[in-house]
DNA sequence: CTTTTTTGTTACAAAAATGTAATGGAAACA
DNA sequence: TGTTTCCATTACATTTTTGTAACAAAAAAG
């Protein structure tokens, strides 16, 4: 996961650097806002962490920017206790907002929190997409709210395209996830066979599908949609 | 889930209580530790949320009491800042602490987050038990690290036993969870012969059941050994 | 100790899942 | 446009799952 920073206090910014990455986050840094905006548009990142008051501008307008480029998750940095800009941050499109000074322990639960809201999957669970909930759970799995019932293949199949959202899957990394047992293989094309049987049990028109998208030479995706 | 607030200030309390009860949870309510403790000792609760200074006491023996009746989660309301609290109340065996002032959104993260821990499940879906590891986000089950491969139904009744560890699950709450398609029921035995399934795959020696245990004339259960 | 109730075990037929082969179609490419 | 490549679809044999029946064993009740 990459993360982005806009801080400007030297001594914070260097501190969270060091801290975010040492839990295995990526971490790209900005000072001002200049920057900031210019690598916004330019990289792509999970979650921006932005400070408000900057040298040469507001986090606020970086929040502009970003939301504009899609629905990011955000979180302020606000100074202590200051409700006005707490209410304003929600307005700008905020997921989150913590108060400095905050603690190391806080910061990493909300980005947790907020990663894990983006991903779809609720703390619960639960992963919602489109007319599809699926409660990880109890392994069940609902179209409109109307059960429906999968082999456990269908299942896992379903579950590692979701998990993977935005990604294009290989044909080669699902059978290896999927059909791997001790190196074992199993043909290319049973993979088809499957993504056609879980396409008509899910899908509204499984001819012309809108959940598993077709990658053609690449694998299937289902995508942020 | 019921949860237990120790906390004097009378309007924090009232606040906690209403928002509390608003999100779902049973709450009940201490303002001192004489009462508390009392409470503690009758009453079966899922999650205690303590202040730390109360006219009577400290929330730091409460909190003791409490880990003396079992591995049950703590969360402490602790006064902003006060690092020395903060070092206090873990090595009390809180589970997490929050300071005040502190937003609500806040108090109800963490409490989410201690609850979902003690339930075993940990955030990212891997549920341990014994020898036996489920990842609930690729639906594999492992038994020694060793991949197990079980029928849909076989997993359904384990995530339901797993999920509800420490409770008998009556033979009707089973048989309802994992079979009733539009309220057509199935016979009774066959869930008999399905847990006779499950045991051999998932037991060292299935003649003698150490995760799934039989509660004669109730149910079955898995309990939080 | 005998009877009754509850659970365990085995066996089996019907139904469903699984993997492959063969054929048809659409997209990319020359 | 014709060819190739990759994917969709259908059909089918094999294997596995699923649910039930019948019986054995164990625990509780009398």
């Amino acid at each position: 996961m990459k993360l982005f920073l806009l801080e400007d206090d030297n001594a914070i910014a260097t501190g969270l650097c060091y801290s975010l990455k040492n839990e295995g986050y990526d971490v790209v840094l900005s000072q001002n806002v200049k920057d900031a905006i210019r690598i916004i548009n330019d990289d792509k990142l999970d979650l921006y962490i932005l400070d408000l008051t900057l040298p040469d501008g507001s986090g606020y307008d970086v929040c502009r920017v970003i939301k504009q480029k899609g629905d990011l998750p955000v979180i302020f940095l606000t100074a202590y206790d200051d409700e006005v800009n707490v209410v304003m941050g929600f307005e700008f499109g905020a997921d989150d907002y913590i108060t400095k000074p905050f603690r190391l322990k806080e910061l990493l639960v909300r980005i947790k929190s907020v990663l894990r809201r983006y991903s779809n999957e609720s703390a619960d669970g639960i992963i919602k997409y489109r007319n599809l909930t699926i409660n990880t759970n109890e392994a069940k799995v609902f179209k409109d709210s109307q059960e429906v019932i999968l082999t456990s293949m269908e299942y896992k199949l379903l579950l590692i395209l979701l998990n993977n959202r935005g990604k294009v899957m290989s044909r080669t990394k699902l059978l290896e996830n999927i059909w791997d047992i001790d190196g074992d293989f199993v043909e290319d094309n049973t993979l088809t066979v499957y993504i056609k049987r879980l396409r008509d049990k899910i899908e509204e028109a499984p001819n012309k599908p809108v959940v598993i998208k077709t990658v053609r030479g690449l694998g299937y995706m289902i995508d942020n949609g």
